[in-house]
DNA sequence: GATGAATGAGATTTCATTCAT
DNA sequence: CATGAATGAAATCTCATTCAT
């Protein structure tokens, strides 16, 4: 007599997505709970009997996001043997995983927005990023033993250079394209970008800078490739 | 008599003063137009003669913030001989200003949440973007005619790529503090971050890479000045 | 406990016939939501729990009071063998209908303030008519048939008469007291009205305009009876 | 200096014809102090100058709305020899002077609706109907003088007959459309209908009924002249 | 686990009216 | 006469949350 044969994990599952999508799209404070139900098929007591509170669905939202982009990073063969393919790979995954998650930069967003009062409490979110600064780590050294790289690199320099060019150029779509009166949503607009920011990265790291400059043909023009 | 100490236009600012704060602080839908008011003195509903709704302030206050951050900008004198000491300029006043107005980044965060919805209508901060791309391109253009910098620099591509490397330091400082598990807080971090991002800009600019790589020392770590 | 007393299909009922007071007394602008909620002891968000919108409590309380005049309408035995008869006592029923639901008058007035706005959205209200043209059809028919009535009548001519007869008088009641400067109110002077309006019809449809005219003494003063 | 020549007069016939309009159109709750003076091209300040508050600005309409309908009736010439001639005259003109002015109709009802309140109010409104009752009077006494028009007619039920007959048909016009499912707003239609009033009133006051009867064509349906 | 009904606080917005000049 | 600015009360509507079953 069970309404459906909808098994619990199914349905949290399904409360998540619809939850990511609906926070990540109008934040928190616009985020309105009656829709994530309605949009479940799930009646609102569902989501306070799982959650506890539209706080702690958020949190849990929160966390979920987390869990797929490092899942999706995961099964990245990074630790490969050679350091310059490891990085691009990196930085393409970077790039790809924002540009393939849209409620993930929003909910990040959200999160600075409230000066990380939730992603504190979340020891489960905290643990997801090592593995991310580990795998940077282990690439840079290798890179260096290899003579590669230079030595003395910072991780975490490193890491904030890769993730503002990949994240600013998605999360800022929209004011960056009036600004700069361009399109940033084409294919060949956000491949430019990707190889541009690939050849920064590089030319950062690497001993010999001249070495990595023409490697690649750089990105010239966003604006040419749109027209 | 005792109303009468303020003329309106002075009351206009100090509610989109205020807007700004709120918008900034929460967000569009979080804000609230009885708070804002309460923090003017002034009665809910000369927001509403100013504005006319919720939808118009959160518009004019972020024109306002636009014609701030411009103003800032305005009386730098990017134009100096120097290209490469223009380029300097451009970037830490690019940082300082965004650091500063800390209103700003939200609200530029806003708009992109609302994909561009509010700042479409508005000519006003359209025409505000265009001196900025305006200037970076003079710069370039002066400096590849000094033999500096590179030919064929697409001003979109750069301004693209100092904004991200200023924008996002800031904007999601909370998570990437944890990421990192560090203190992107600190004076010094912060010298140090437009330290690093005014090398790898100018890396990218210059005709002979190398010439450049030497002019300052790099910022190695960041944790370890934070320390 | 205690809460529980009144079961949905209930409150709903009482929210209605509230609605239609409240509506019918001061118009759709004029009416309060806070006051209907007030007066049947719920909340204000019930309201728009159950109905919506101001306006689509309004609709409801159009389509209640329609079912009310005709269900009032319905158990009329106007098919009645005999016509005259039978057509006495649709415009009585008409009369009595309207004097004892005083909120219908207003109700339809709005409706005309509004040029039909709403009433042309329900379907349900568009069905209820249908019944009543039916019947007076019938009954002309009948007495054509039977010699008693003109042929060649219009249903929506002799409903319009009657109906102009039966509801100004009630409708227009203060202005025409002022303008009369008489009693409008009074049994005696509604009562002589009636018959007169029965007196005017009647005398259209028959065949023999004579032959009516006798049938009773026909109401030559309202003023002398008022006294 | 003046702001324009704009004599007060003038002003203040203008702002009375457009709160006619405003208040004809939504009624006194729905009607915006605001609307009226924008429209006007007036500060709101001037209506409470002229006329105090809403309320007084209400009454000033509705006197101002007799004091035209009536000046459309004064210069009938319904004393004219003919009684029979007269009646027409003035149930055309009757019905002529409500469809010319739909506010009047809608303020009258608005009066209604509030149970004569502030008509009671208006010595001058309740002067401005005897003419009309005069008239009448005299038109059926000269009638039954010549031996055309019964003795006894009660001029109050031969107004209110009328009345009925030319102000429902206009006033009800969307909700009877429906009931009806017909046209009443066609020239044809009203044409018909005004002689349907016309046949039905003097077939009420003659004498000899019969006599009327066949003056003119009776409207036999009006749907068929809507086809 | 699941639901429809209910709630209370509060959100945005409106409006007649008045004040100061 | 005339105006822009201001006000306070109240109107419609929303929302996270809980209760009773």
């Amino acid at each position: 007599m069970a309404r459906r044969s909808s098994d619990p994990a199914r349905v949290r599952e399904k409360i998540l997505k619809l939850a990511m999508e609906e926070f990540g799209r109008i934040g928190f404070e616009g985020a309105r709970v009656d829709r994530i139900a309605e949009r479940c098929n799930v009646s609102k007591n569902m989501l306070y009997y799982y959650f506890k509170s539209k706080e702690g669905l958020f949190v849990a939202a929160l966390e979920r996001m987390y869990e797929g982009i490092r899942a999706q990073q995961r099964d990245l063969s990074v630790r490969a043997s050679d350091p310059l393919l490891a990085m691009e790979q990196l930085i393409e995954h970077t790039f790809v995983a924002l540009e393939s998650n849209p409620h993930a930069i929003r909910l990040l967003n959200e999160e600075n927005k409230h000066r990380g009062k939730y992603i504190r409490k979340s020891k489960r979110i905290r643990d997801l990023y090592s593995p991310l600064v580990e795998t940077l780590s282990f690439i840079l050294e290798r890179g260096c033993r290899d003579g590669i790289f230079r030595s003395g690199l910072d991780p975490a320099v490193v890491y904030l250079t890769l993730s503002s060019l990949c994240y600013h150029y998605l999360s800022n779509q929209y004011t960056l394209e009036i600004a700069l009166n361009t399109d940033l949503s084409s294919v060949s607009s956000r491949k430019q970008w990707l190889q541009h920011v690939t050849n920064i990265v590089l030319q950062y790291c690497v001993a010999d800078p001249s070495a990595t400059l023409d490697r690649k043909p750089n990105a010239r023009s966003l604006a040419a490739s749109a027209s």
